[in-house]
RNA sequence: GGAGGAUUAGCUCAGCGGGAGAGCGCCUGCCUUACAAGCAGGAUGUCACAAGUUCAAUCCUUGUAUCCUCCACCA
């Protein structure tokens, strides 16, 4: 046979990205029709704004991992990759652009404007779509979607039809949160709530008869304006007796009455709260209880508008409230200002603070929505990795608000309603409308709002399938089985895509629910553009390779907790990857003009009953991890089984056959190696996807593409557990012999001879004999004799004990005899600390009662594991002694 | 004000009822014809603190401390 050579340095610049366009080409992303049952992912589109950061590559790795392995478990699987239009976020990249240009966004008009929105859009898709293919994603890229292409258009507007048909969207004038600088309403948890120095100002409201003054206090002085009552609370003994009683507003003549209600609190400020229903959440609840106008004091750009006097117009609040307090000052008005942090809203896209702001807006009504996604968690339709999300989840459904959906931007899905400038008639419609029903005008006016961008990814799980339409997509793939996400959107995206699809399919969008940690830097910060903290996946990518990312990542990603790292983390991936290349690099040379010969398990030698059993731990071990997404779990398996077990222990221990064999051994410990790298391929292939694809299309015997191979499974003619205890007891004893060797300091090229004397019921002494050239060569002897009658003298001789048998290096000269006597005593005081533990156990008659038996009789054999550690050393010490 | 997470080797973190682990770093010795991105050996821990449950606690319960998130919010 002849083998295929491997470059001699590892080099996944080499083939990284033509074993992509190969897996493309010949379509091993879709889904196999002969695939058993289905197994399908909806990848959390990533926003239109920019590239992707490390959180992607972290997220997308571990869809991948598990794409990957459930494709090779033989399921027919399907990844949907896709991108998010971004409403406020993209609108705002557009018009930074613009204003570099000096211009706004009214300059352009919605058209133009759209139109150079969708070149960004484009372009960031375009960088998006191709980071994702040189981490080696394995979606479908036939079933990409984007949330504003035309398929989900539709969806969106059959959505927003339908709950308006239910009547479960409304429109109405309610204080919202706005953004100023964005221009448009927010949803509740589009806020941020950020920790601001501030003051309380107590502020005089004189009564109208003239009898004197009340105090309130307020951080908000600029409001009052759009005051309309002073409230306290009704069971407040100081203001019993002047509630109803009428005030007149400082720096105006408006008369405004004190109320009483009990959600002031007796004990903050004064215990008088002014009421400004359109400028404070509250104040507006409380001004309906009590069903009192609204006066809004805001334009739509966050400045002072009519409502207040000429010379506050046009100032913005901050600017204002200076203002405000300094004439209230001069007129006599102020009391005291005190320092007071409270926590201010800002936008969670330009970070601008936050107004409330009374404008008429869209609302989806929540409640009944929230109560069928409750039922889903509580049918066990759904459940979370790791668990404790479930309460975050719990508690956000139960304390749900309205929605509100509209926003006043040009970039999004444009609400399908439209009035006729006639009658004033309002049609809500699925499709373009462009006469009145009523009146039959064609002088219609579509809604000018857009709606909020989680208004289309909520619908995502089912609209990428094709709904509202029952594709074949939708009938084979949804419900979709695991959404992989960020803990950070539960609330705008998880929560609501399970409550659409309640709503709208009747059924729960997926079943499992993988929230991951996020990705920081070694000082624990939150990776973000303007730390400028942030790695960029392609320069990891660049420096070490796909594989190294994406296998680190892993192997970092323990169950929901957050990763730190930087750039140096990922030479471990590095290292492992170069380590796979070279031991493949090694057996291939040795193919060479070899004859592959079919393996069975009579042939084995007990090296290779050893291997094949750890094989078979590890499969089990990562299918495990791989059912509880335990990711870490899985990459350690593989990562020891391969380092540790494969290379450090079997490969090294074949070399002296494969190396200086007969023909026929060489032959057949080749193949056999083979046979074991090629499923130590399979193996590792979810985790490190390009190096063992490259690999396993050199490996004789291969045929297609790794990608689409069956998983590595546990195959009992392999297993061989007594074989796998026997070789641990050999690791140890040539591990005994190296020690020494290191400890005494003897020169790697010095021999010496070694004997062995095993106990007399020990079972290992047959594979010890039958094994003694390998085990000699481990441990550089010159000779190695196994002598259970201990017919050799070892009177002379460096002793070491293990369990079942003793070691005896001839290495006389190198030993300091009372060095080593005092670390035998040492060891002999700690053996019988243990030993008392073990006893004290043993006498406890509750532990022999209650303890598990097993857990008794590991007890039982440390007793006898202390006590001939214990009698061995003091053998060895009269040994030692006896040198001198 | 609520909820959750973290606290384990110098660093980053696994483990979570029955004798403390990994990677990196460090020390020692080796370029042993796959790999010095390597091999062999080694050192380092009151598993935050305090009580409790248990035959047995790094692991369960409660409390304390420090740090970090999220949610709610009294002007």
């Amino acid at each position: 046979m002849k083998a295929v050579e491997l470059s001699k340095s590892y080099d996944p610049k080499e083939f990284e990205d033509r074993i992509y366009r190969q897996w493309v080409e010949n379509g091993a992303f879709h889904p196999d029709p002969d695939g058993c049952s289905h197994f399908s992912i909806v990848m959390p589109p990533p926003n239109v704004t920019g590239i992707l950061h490390m959180g992607h590559a972290l997220n997308n790795t571990l869809q991948d991992i598990i794409i990957r392995y459930q494709r090779m478990k033989g399921l027919k699987t399907l990844w949907v990759p896709g991108t998010d239009h971004a409403g406020i976020a993209t609108q705002n990249v557009v018009e930074r652009q613009l204003a570099k240009e000096g211009l706004r966004r009214q300059d352009l008009g919605r058209e133009k404007f759209l139109e150079r929105t969708w070149q960004v859009k484009d372009r960031h898709h375009e960088i998006i779509t191709s980071q994702l293919k040189k981490m080696g994603c394995s979606c479908d890229w036939d079933h990409e979607r984007f949330t504003m292409d035309e398929g989900l258009s539709r969806a969106v507007r059959e959505a927003f039809v339908t709950l308006y048909e239910r009547g479960l969207i409304y429109k109405g004038q309610y204080l919202v949160n706005y953004c100023p600088k964005c221009g448009t309403a927010l949803a509740d948890d589009e806020v941020e709530y950020e920790n601001m120095p501030g003051k309380l100002y107590d502020v005089r409201y004189p009564y109208a008869d003239g009898s004197g003054f009340i105090t309130v206090a307020t951080t908000r002085p600029e409001t009052m304006f759009g005051d309309v009552a002073v409230a306290v609370n009704p069971d407040d003994e100081r203001y019993r007796d002047v509630v109803g009683k009428e005030l007149l507003l400082p720096l105006t003549d408006r008369r405004i009455p004190i109320i009483a209600d009990s959600f002031v609190s007796m004990e903050f400020g004064t215990g008088m709260v002014k009421i400004t229903p359109a400028h404070d959440p509250n104040d507006w609840e409380c001004g309906r209880r009590h069903g009192l106008e609204a006066i809004n004091l805001l334009n739509a750009d966050g400045t002072l508008n009519g409502n207040v006097p000429q010379k506050y117009q046009g100032m913005d609040p901050v600017s204002a409230r200076k203002l405000v307090v300094e004439d209230l000052k001069d007129a006599g008005y102020l009391v005291k200002e005190t320092d007071h942090a409270h926590d201010v809203g800002h936008c969670y896209r330009c970070h601008t603070i936050v107004e409330p702001y009374l404008s008429d807006q869209w609302f989806v009504s929540m409640k009944g929505m929230a109560d069928k996604a409750l039922k889903a968690l509580r049918d066990g339709d759904i459940v979370f990795y790791p668990k404790r999300w479930e309460n975050t989840y719990v508690h956000w459904m139960e304390n749900i608000r309205d929605w509100c959906i509209s926003r006043q931007l040009w970039w999004g899905h444009r609400i399908p309603v439209w009035y006729c400038r006639k009658c004033g008639k309002m049609i809500v419609s699925r499709t373009d409308v462009t006469e009145c029903p009523d009146c039959h005008s064609h002088d219609l006016e579509q809604d000018p709002d857009v709606l909020d961008t989680w208004f289309s990814s909520w619908l995502w799980p089912f609209s990428t399938l094709g709904w509202p339409d029952r594709t074949p997509d939708l009938e084979t793939f949804f419900p979709t089985s695991t959404l992989v996400s960020a803990y950070d959107i539960i609330f705008f995206w998880i929560s609501r895509m399970i409550m659409a699809s309640e709503e709208f399919t009747l059924k729960a969008p997926f079943r499992d629910i993988v929230i991951t940690g996020l990705v920081r830097d070694k000082q624990g910060r939150k990776m973000s553009k303007s730390l400028g903290n942030g790695i960029d996946p392609i320069e990891v990518i660049d420096l070490y390779g796909a594989d190294a990312m994406k296998f680190t990542l892993c192997y970092l990603a323990a169950q929901g907790q957050d990763v730190q790292i930087d750039m140096d983390s990922f030479k471990m991936g590095s290292r492992f990857a170069n380590k796979i290349w070279n031991a493949t690099r090694f057996l291939l040379m040795n193919a060479e003009g070899r004859t592959l010969v079919d393996i069975d398990a009579g042939m084995l030698s007990v090296m290779d009953k050893w291997i094949y059993t750890r094989l078979a731990r590890t499969i089990e071990t990562i299918d495990r991890a791989m059912a509880g997404y335990r990711f870490n779990d899985a990459a350690q398996a593989v990562y020891s089984f391969f380092w540790n077990d494969f290379c450090d222990w079997y490969v090294e221990a074949t070399k002296q056959r494969l190396l200086h064999g007969s023909d026929e051994e060489k032959d057949l410990s080749i193949s056999i190696m083979i046979d074991l790298l090629s499923k130590s391929m399979r193996l590792m292939h979810p985790f490190l996807s390009f190096v063992t694809e490259e690999i396993y299309q050199r490996l004789p015997g291969s045929t297609g593409m790794l990608i689409s191979q069956r998983y590595p499974q546990v195959d009992p003619a392999f297993d061989f557990p007594v074989e796998e205890a026997l070789v641990g007891s050999l690791q140890e004893a040539v591990r005994i012999v190296r020690a020494a060797r290191s400890q005494l300091g003897i020169a790697p090229e010095k021999r010496f001879g070694v004997v062995i004397r095993p106990s007399k019921d020990f079972t290992g002494t047959s594979l010890f004999i039958g094994e003694k050239e390998l085990m000699a060569s481990f441990m550089g002897a010159s000779t190695l004799t196994i002598d259970v009658d201990s017919s050799v003298d070892v009177s002379q001789a460096y002793p070491s004990s293990a369990l079942g048998y003793e070691v005896f290096c001839f290495v006389k000269e190198a030993i300091d005899i009372d060095a080593e006597i005092l670390k035998l005593e040492g060891e002999i005081r700690k053996a019988e600390k243990n030993l008392e533990g073990t006893m004290r156990k043993l006498s406890n008659p509750q532990f022999l009662q209650n303890a598990k038996s097993e857990a008794v009789e590991k007890e039982k054999g440390k007793k006898a594991e202390f006590e001939e550690v214990i009698a061995k050393a003091k053998d060895h010490i009269g040994l030692l002694s006896r040198l001198k």
